[in-house]
Order: structure tokens, then C-alpha cells, then sequence
DNA sequence: GTATATGCAAAGCATTTGCATTAAA
DNA sequence: TTTAATGCAAATGCTTTGCATATAC
């Protein structure tokens, strides 16, 4: 009974196996799932669950603000369910690895020239190498 | 007789018609170019030009730095050539329009808690609605 | 009972790749 | 002349969509 799916039923969504198993699967924090990942571990409750549900499932929970995507190079996209506490992400761009960052002394976003912009977000993400890719990936070929 | 073009040169690449006409594209500040637009100026100058060229130029000249992949949204990456004055972006979630902002008093991006990785770049885009689309798109469908 | 969610398979779009040809150095 | 860039077309990967069927309410 996760805080997410009673979030969903007083939206009125029509909870279903499928849509319950991919609540459960994006709570909590640190989760960063790709919608591939999404499927394989919500398969494992409902079996016959579709890809294309989990893509479908998604996309209206990142248009109801109950999940945020998180771009990650070229790659396929990540899902982040953490949307209550604000963070920022810090990424590997060798394994694409990718943590939570959260800020400390929350830097003011404030943009004294955001050129007649309503600014509704700000996506930060730091781009580095991680521990694991630390010298090996120093000298790309 | 661009910067770009000059730079390269010393990197000791060919120089063929087509990068030329893709290296003057990008030329200049604030110019954030899908690839496919990019494909369509440098068409006007070399026709013969294929979209496959326009990529591939493009990939290069992200991977020796020399241009940068800006993210928009879902839709396609766009380019921008200005890599020696450093900032960030801020776009309209409604139709896509994307200005740069200039970081003043530069905010320190040092990290207290790096995870461990070697950050080497970070990326800082501002998400909101543009002066042209704020009022229309504030009710969503 | 009715509106809505599902699965499937096909389509879509951005991007990449293989390979024979062409051209820069 | 040699090595690298080009164009073409096919392939790829992620994501979306159409539609008939199944299901939550």
C-alpha cells in the first residue's frame, strides 16, 4: 500500500494488477528504473503485463507529476518516483551509473534573467565518472 | 573563416565542403540547432549533402568537445558550438523555444558529497513556459 | 453496464551503421 | 596514392498508437 498507488486511487484511477505492480515497483527512493526495467520486475507479479502498458502507465504518471523522467545521455529514459523531496542527479557517463544528489543550503534557482520565462523547473545533472569507472575510463581510446 | 572551422583544422581534420557548411551552421552563440536543421542549411550550400553525414559530423564534433548535446524534453537533441563561455538553458515546455542563461556570480558547483565520482560537467536547464506560450499553455488539455 | 485499461502488433521518429564510392591530403 | 569522408539505404532502439478484447467500477 504504497504512498504513491493511495495518491493514484484519489485521483480516481482505476487501480488494475498491472498498474498496482508498477507502483510498487517505482517506490521508494534512489530508484531510477528504465521502462524495460519497469517491465521485467513488474512481470515477475503480473506476468502477462505488457510493455507497452508500462510505457502507457508511465507517461500519464509523469503528466500527473507523480513521477519524473530522468534523462541520461542517449540512453533509454529513467523513471524517478522521488518527486516530494527535491534532488538532483550525478551520473557516470561511462556506465551510466546515476545517484541522487540532494542539495544542501538549497542554492537559490531564482533567475534575475529568465527573459520573461514562468519557470516551473530546474533539472541539474552533474556528469562525471564513478568510483568503479574512475581511471580505467580516464583515457578513453 | 570560423573559430570552429580554424580549431579543427588544427586537429588536423579533413575539410571537406560538407563539414564546412556544417561547422558555419553552428557557427555563433545562441544557436541551437536540431540536427535536422542543421542538415537543412547546410543543404542551401551543399546540396548533395546527406542527413547521415550531417550525424555522424555532429557526433564528432560532441565527442572532441568541440559542441555540446543539449536535451529538450522528449524531442530530438539539439547543438550548440558554444562550449567557451559557459551556461545553462532554459526552454518552454510548451513549444520548445530555448534561450541561454548566463550563470552570474557563478554559482559553485562543487559538490560536498560527490558519491565518489570524478565529476567532470554539469548540466543545468531551466524548464517553464516562454513569454509567448505563458497564459495559453498555463491550462493544460 | 459502461467507461476505461489492456495486450498485441504495427508504426513512428531520431539516430546509427555497413558498404561501395569519392575526394582530401 | 593513401587514408579518410561521403551518400545511400537498411537497421536499430526507444517509444507510441490502433484496435479488438478484457476488466474495474
Amino acid at each position: 500500500v504504497s504512498e504513491l498507488l493511495r495518491r493514484l486511487r484519489e485521483r480516481g484511477w482505476r487501480i488494475t494488477p498491472q498498474r498496482r505492480a508498477i507502483a510498487h515497483v517505482l517506490a521508494g527512493e534512489h530508484v531510477h528504473l528504465t521502462a524495460e526495467q519497469v517491465f521485467e520486475s513488474a512481470r515477475s507479479t503480473v506476468p502477462e503485463i505488457s510493455l507497452a502498458t508500462v510505457y502507457n502507465t508511465l507517461k500519464e504518471l509523469v503528466a500527473m507529476g507523480e513521477v519524473s523522467e530522468v534523462a541520461n545521455g542517449g540512453g533509454p529514459v529513467r523513471f524517478d518516483s522521488n518527486v516530494e523531496r527535491p534532488h538532483h542527479h550525478l551520473t557516470c557517463l561511462e556506465c551510466g551509473s546515476l545517484v541522487d544528489v540532494y542539495p544542501e543550503g538549497e542554492r537559490s534557482l531564482s533567475l534575475k534573467d529568465s527573459h520573461g520565462y514562468e519557470v516551473v523547473g530546474v533539472t541539474i545533472t552533474y556528469h562525471g565518472y564513478c568510483p568503479d569507472c574512475t581511471g580505467e575510463a580516464a583515457a578513453p581510446n
